[in-house]
RNA sequence: GGAAGGGUGGCCGAGCGGUUUAAGGCGUCGGUCUCGAAAACCGAUUUACGGGAAACUGUAACGUGGGUUCAAAUCCCACCCCUUCCGCCA
């Protein structure tokens, strides 16, 4: 949610920096809502001081054993339009709140200009591409020769979308989520987090992946439920109606869970192999930091997740996203793509986002300092999603004689084995 | 899932229809005292929204939502959460 302030305040600022995303938005209708909720509020203020006064003098007249019973059949009827001024406001607030909660967040101005992903600012370059001329195999045939995965008898459990991983395949899946959080914890200092995978309605409000897009979560209607999508969920949602003490701020957290989406709409796109799935593995970072240096703190972020990948020795490169090309609640977004070389494709491993203030104002996350309390700004970034890494990591590592070449600093997490298949 | 008890300020805890934003205590901050500190004493100590240059002031908030009433932390209903006991269970 955006501050009000803003659209009150300069309502045409918030219009321009709106526009630049390339979803629509009605911000009239907004500033509609608000001036009536407004108007309507300070009317129902107005009568509540005065039932406050009438009832005060009841109060006294009783006290001194006076008869009130005239104030009384005088105040009788002002409860009456209170309640009924009450549930307009009620009925006008919940209107606004429900349209704001639609409304997406600004770009921050160091945003680049763009409307599709084709706008999008390659910020940086990593690693070496292999040569056009060089062929590859495939990560689907690498995986059926070492017996990595089994993707329809995933389908037979589950669907299309829910991906089996079987011997080597599942070692090496468990050897990089372990890999990924023990980089965090060890060498960056997050603390780890193990969080639930069903979270309330609320939590999911929070963080912003409701209402708008319940349609794309799985949900379990018994108990109103949801499977997280990312663990930004549940790991924001941790702090939720909290007020942090600044001085333990930032807070830094990782936490690995499965991932589940629905990816409703998304029919036809990717539905071979590991590139798009309903249920996938993910490491993902959190951080909390005071307004002032999330920026700084968005770096380091995404210098933290690139790490991941040149310690997997896999060329990546990272964009700056557009402006039209961001997500819902981020104010500035990277994005982390790794080469696939077989595909010949970079495939988006991680997001790195600054949401500035946008869940924290949501999920209610405030911090206090010199007797001023204000909101935090939160981060998050995947560090790392494993199923295109493991894309790429098998395309990129595999060797002539069929086998997978694990990197060194992977090795600790599969006995010390130098290459596997 | 069943039964009982309970959810009040940063924390503990009183209040159980009107003078209550809420006694008392702890904690925290400021002051007095002191060479300094402790102790003692004095004062301050929620948030959101609105008015005001400011002092200040209005409204709302005692788990959440409804209801009764001139008036609700206090009474009634529903839901959520916590504790204990029982049942079930990896």
């Amino acid at each position: 949610m955006i501050d009000p302030k803003l659209y009150r305040d300069d309502p045409e600022k918030v219009r321009a920096a709106l526009k630049r995303r390339s979803t629509a938005f009605d911000l009239d209708a907004l500033l509609r809502l608000d001036q009536e909720k407004r108007k309507i509020g300070s009317e129902l203020e107005t009568l509540n001081a005065e039932r406050n006064a009438a009832t005060e003098a009841i109060a006294k007249l009783k006290r001194s054993g006076g008869d009130a019973s005239a104030e009384i059949e005088k105040t009788r009827s002002l409860g009456d339009r209170i309640k009924e001024l009450q549930a307009a406001f009620n009925e006008a607030e919940e209107k606004l709140n429900a349209l704001a909660m639609l409304c997406p967040n600004l770009p921050h101005p160091s945003v680049p200009d763009g409307k599709t992903p084709a706008d999008n600012k390659v910020a940086k370059t990593w690693g070496k591409l292999p040569p056009e001329s060089q062929v590859f195999p495939h990560h689907l045939e690498i995986g059926e020769k070492l017996k990595l995965f089994d993707f329809e008898r995933g389908a037979k459990l589950s669907g299309r979308g829910f991906p089996i991983y079987t011997g080597l395949g599942a070692r090496l899946e468990r050897a990089l989520i372990n890999f990924f959080l023990d980089v965090h914890v060890q060498k960056f200092g997050f603390t780890e987090i193990s969080p639930p995978y069903l979270v309330s309605r609320a939590s999911m409000t929070g963080t912003g992946q409701l209402p708008k897009f319940e349609e794309d979560m799985y949900r379990c209607g018994d108990d109103d439920l949801f499977l997280v999508p990312t663990a930004e969920v549940p790991v924001t949602n941790m702090h939720r109606d909290e007020t942090l003490d600044s001085a333990s701020l930032p807070l830094s957290y990782c936490a690995y869970t499965a991932c589940f989406r629905r990816e409703a709409g998304s029919w036809g796109a990717d539905t071979r192999g590991f590139l798009r799935l309903h249920q996938f593995d993910k490491v993902e970072m959190v951080k909390f930091t005071l307004p002032e240096v999330s920026y700084d703190a968005l770096e380091e972020l995404r210098e933290q997740a690139e790490e991941l990948l040149r310690m997997l020795e896999l060329p990546y490169r990272v964009l700056e996203l557009c402006a039209g090309d961001l997500g819902f609640g981020a104010a500035k977004c990277y994005d982390l793509e790794v080469w696939a070389p077989a595909e010949k494709k970079w495939l988006e491993v991680s997001s790195c986002s600054n949401f500035e203030d946008f869940q924290a104002r949501r999920a209610n996350i405030r911090t206090k300092a010199g007797g001023k309390t204000r909101l935090v700004h939160t981060l998050n970034g995947s560090g790392l999603a494993t199923p295109r890494v493991l894309v790429s990591f098998l395309e990129t590592h595999y060797t002539p004689r069929g086998t997978v070449r694990i990197p060194p600093a992977l090795r600790p997490y599969l006995g010390g084995a130098e290459e596997i298949g």
